[in-house]
DNA sequence: CCAGTACTTAGGTTG
DNA sequence: TAAGTACTGG
């Protein structure tokens, strides 16, 4: 079958190219056949070996179609192909079946859809638009979202889909029936039913389906089964200490075949227990295959002597682990600086400073640097701290830009054109823009829809017969649905021509080209960043050779369903520093790390406190930031800090006293508030400089100059005129020329309801279009 | 319907 | 403090 395929490469890698690798390094790449485990340490050389593994298999004649790699992030998968196609050839790594477990799994369930009841483009539901079915079910049910927090369902609903627990066997499980009676939740098995029901209803699975599906395929159909184990001949899973039991199960059973299964993990860098992630995977890997072989990889490459030992004097106070030892050749370096801040924003200038010291004496550039901190809001601090200082800095894990409410918005007319049945996004645009449906008639259909057994666009497009809704109100809503309607006639045309097609017909852009704040203006900039994306999209071709696929908005949409911010490129100034989550810092190294806000009850985060395999995870998490360094690591605490708009007093993380404290420089008195060394730029140049409020200096009042105002909205700029008087607007009608009091001239273009209740619909010339109540509203008519 | 105001709440977050 | 939602006057 694999006729000799390692002939054709045998030009291109000499046949030692595993001498790259170290004994164990190189073994662990070397046994492709059977059940292997590779326990990789901190900075060892995992991904080497990975790569080395795959090029191997595929250099042995394994072809690549027959090889399934699953990965943490996109990322990570993009980055390993290419390093992959370097050792052999870009159109065997292209071929790999390598991604991570939702995006690879979703690629299947398309394929398959159909036998578990699902159309092939089904719509993928992110984490907001489960909330916000979650929050209409519990709003229908006249429960107290107090009570059943969204959040919160949403994270037992998704941990009952981790450990495959359907809602029926959710239902009839006495023990989870008793705990959510005990916490005064005994409704959450039904919010689960619903949810469910809803979701399939619409056609769509939300992220944890991807997997749970995937699981039900794999049981329901064997002949599916036995295809794919047939079809994955080697696997590979990264990261396996973070997969969770339904992960495990798609494994195993995939595996179960050929038995040519590698797991790569390292239990002290396990972060994601909190939702769902095993470390029990590790061991039951043992169990499940007892012919394992084991490989340890110790050596750390990348860190300094110092680093590895701080890490390892540091995970050696958790009790539950794999034996192992880390250890390095390389240099002592520097020892650890510990810094000490009166404040969280004395924290940021200090860590600037200190930013500035490393890049002038160690040659370093800014892209060499990484903040690392427990929270997301500790980033303000420090981003204010190099505002200053002109540093320029990234934010990992900000607000993406799928995130953003006009990107959602547009991206949600392509999800309804692609899967009508698709409701949080026709709920999202179907009055936006504003075109007169309102609250009382959307609420009506979804009435009719429920009684009716349909979905609410099936209701819009029998809206004739079922004559619920009559009137002005059904007239708009048949636009809406001519105008999907027509949407979908172009699917399968460009994908650029149908994208910006929707996004101007739907009234979008000139939404947003009405408003003319610095806000509005990069809303609209956005949008069309978004439209020269499906450009890019079309001009590159497809990913792997066997799926000659059409380049049409809705392979686009399957395409980026699954993006996160990690995966977006760096376009502008990549020389920056980067600021991040431990969290997101995984798998990263930088020369220079600094781990900030040290401190108890905030690292370790207070609501771990109380059990100790809680604390033991935030432990781990300390691990994993300090073993991102090579050369340089700095950790910081501050004595008080905001929370919440409140002074905090903080005591420094019992973490730092866990470390090998001849590692550590101590703060040597730190610097007092009243004079801090304040740099001008980037040369060396500073200079002494008085707080203004000696003492209590950087418990200064927030909103200082430094920050810059919002620009106001034009709202504000127009000032109520006293000499404004409305006319009487009773006989207003469609053409009339009118001035509003703030909006200033506009064009009536509608008018409805009943007299002394009529409501028209505006466009004026600089806010847009906008619906107003003629008793409210103050007209002045023109013409 | 629109827009300003009062009130509530707050963890880390793959895909 | 900041962001998001619910309420209310025009």
């Amino acid at each position: 079958m694999e006729s000799g395929r390692g002939f054709r490469y045998f030009c291109k890698m000499h046949a030692n190219f595993l001498n790259d690798l170290n004994t164990v390094q190189r073994q662990a790449a070397d046994t492709t056949e059977g059940p292997v485990m590779i326990i990789a340490g901190a900075g060892s050389g995992k991904t080497r070996v990975l790569t080395y593994r795959i090029a191997n298999l595929i250099f042995k004649g394994v072809d690549p179609f027959h090889i399934l790699a699953l990965t943490f992030t996109n990322k990570a998968a993009r980055e390993m192909k290419i390093r992959i196609g370097k050792l052999v050839s870009e159109s065997d790594a292209r071929n790999l079946w390598m991604g991570t477990f939702h995006s690879v799994f979703a690629k299947i369930l398309r394929i398959e859809a159909e036998k578990i009841g699902y159309p092939s483009n089904f719509t993928i539901y992110d984490t907001d638009d489960s909330k916000s079915l979650i929050k209409t079910i519990i709003n229908e049910l006249g429960l107290d979202d107090k009570i059943y927090k969204p959040n919160l369902v949403l994270s037992r609903i998704s941990s009952a889909k981790n450990n495959l627990i359907s809602d029926r066997e959710y239902n009839d499980n006495a023990e989870i029936i008793e705990e959510d009676r005990k916490s005064a939740k005994s409704k959450l098995g039904l919010i689960y039913s619903l949810y469910n029901q809803r979701c399939f209803k619409a056609s769509a699975m939300d992220f944890d389906d991807l997997l749970y599906k995937t699981n039900v395929l794999l049981k329901k159909y064997p002949e599916v089964l036995y295809k794919y184990q047939q079809k994955f001949r080697y696997i590979l899973v990264d990261e396996y200490q973070d997969t969770n039991f339904s992960q495990y199960l798609i494994v195993k059973k995939l595996a179960a075949m050929h038995q040519n299964i590698c797991v790569v993990g390292d239990d002290a860098q396990s972060i994601y227990a909190f939702r769902g992630a095993n470390i029990q995977n590790i061991l039951n890997f043992e169990k499940d295959y007892p012919e394992l072989k084991t490989f340890k990889l110790e050596q750390n490459y990348r860190s300094t002597k110092t680093i590895v030992q701080a890490a390892n004097s540091i995970i050696k106070h958790n009790k539950d682990q794999l034996k192992k030892v880390v250890w390095t050749d390389n240099h002592d370096g520097e020892k650890i600086s510990l810094l000490q801040a009166g404040t969280d924003n004395e924290e940021g200038q200090i860590i600037a400073n200190r930013i500035f010291e490393l890049k002038a004496n160690h040659q370093l550039a800014n892209s060499d640097i990484a903040i690392l901190y427990r929270t997301n809001a500790q980033s303000r601090s420090m981003e204010e701290a190099l505002r200053k200082r002109n540093i320029p800095y990234r934010i990992y894990g900000g607000l993406s830009f799928y995130k953003r409410k006009e990107i959602r918005d547009l991206l949600a007319y392509f999800r309804l054109v692609i899967n009508p049945k698709d409701e949080e996004s026709l709920k999202r645009i179907i009055n936006y823009p504003a075109r007169g449906i309102g609250k009382t008639t959307l609420e009506k259909v979804i009435a009719t829809a429920a009684e009716h057994q349909l979905s609410i666009w099936e209701v819009l497009v029998n809206m004739s017969q079922l004559r619920v809704i009559t009137g002005a109100s059904a007239q708009r809503l048949t636009e809406f649905v001519t105008m999907i309607k027509s949407f979908q006639q172009a699917l399968t045309g460009n994908a650029f021509d149908l994208a910006t097609h929707i996004a101007r017909s739907s009234g979008l852009l000139k939404e947003l080209g009405a408003d003319k704040t610095p806000e509005g203006v990069s809303r609209q900039e956005n949008v069309l960043e978004l439209l020269n994306g499906i450009q890019e999209f079309i001009d590159t071709e497809s990913e792997s050779e066997d799926e000659v696929q059409e380049r049409t908005l809705e392979v686009f949409m399957q395409d980026i369903a699954l993006l996160t911010d990690a995966d977006e490129d760096e376009k502008n100034d990549p020389n920056r520093v980067s600021l991040m989550t431990i969290h997101a810092s995984k798998g990263l190294e930088y020369p220079a790390i600094f781990v900030v806000g040290i401190e108890e009850n905030l690292f370790p985060s207070q609501a771990s406190l109380s059990s100790r395999t809680e604390l033991e995870e935030e432990r781990r998490l300390f691990y994993v930031a300090m073993t991102r360094a090579e050369k340089f690591l700095t950790l910081s605490y501050a004595l008080m800090r905001y929370k919440y708009g409140q002074i905090q007093y903080c005591e420094k993380s019992r973490f730092i006293e866990e470390i090998d404290q001849d590692l550590l420089i101590l703060p040597s008195g730190a610097p007092k508030s009243g004079a801090l060394l304040e740099f001008d730029d980037e040369r060396t140049s500073f200079r002494s400089f008085n707080r203004k409020e000696p003492g209590i200096g950087s418990l200064k009042p927030k909103n200082n100059a430094a920050t810059p105002l919002k620009p106001k909205s034009p709202t504000a700029f127009t000032p109520t005129r006293s000499d404004f008087v409305p006319d009487d607007t009773s006989n207003l009608s469609s053409g009339m020329q009118v001035e509003h009091e703030r909006f200033g001239p506009g064009k009536v273009i509608n008018v409805e309801g009943k007299p002394g209740d009529k409501k028209a619909t505006i466009i004026f010339q600089a806010f847009g279009q906008k619906q107003l109540l003629l008793k409210f509203a103050k007209l002045k008519i023109i013409a």
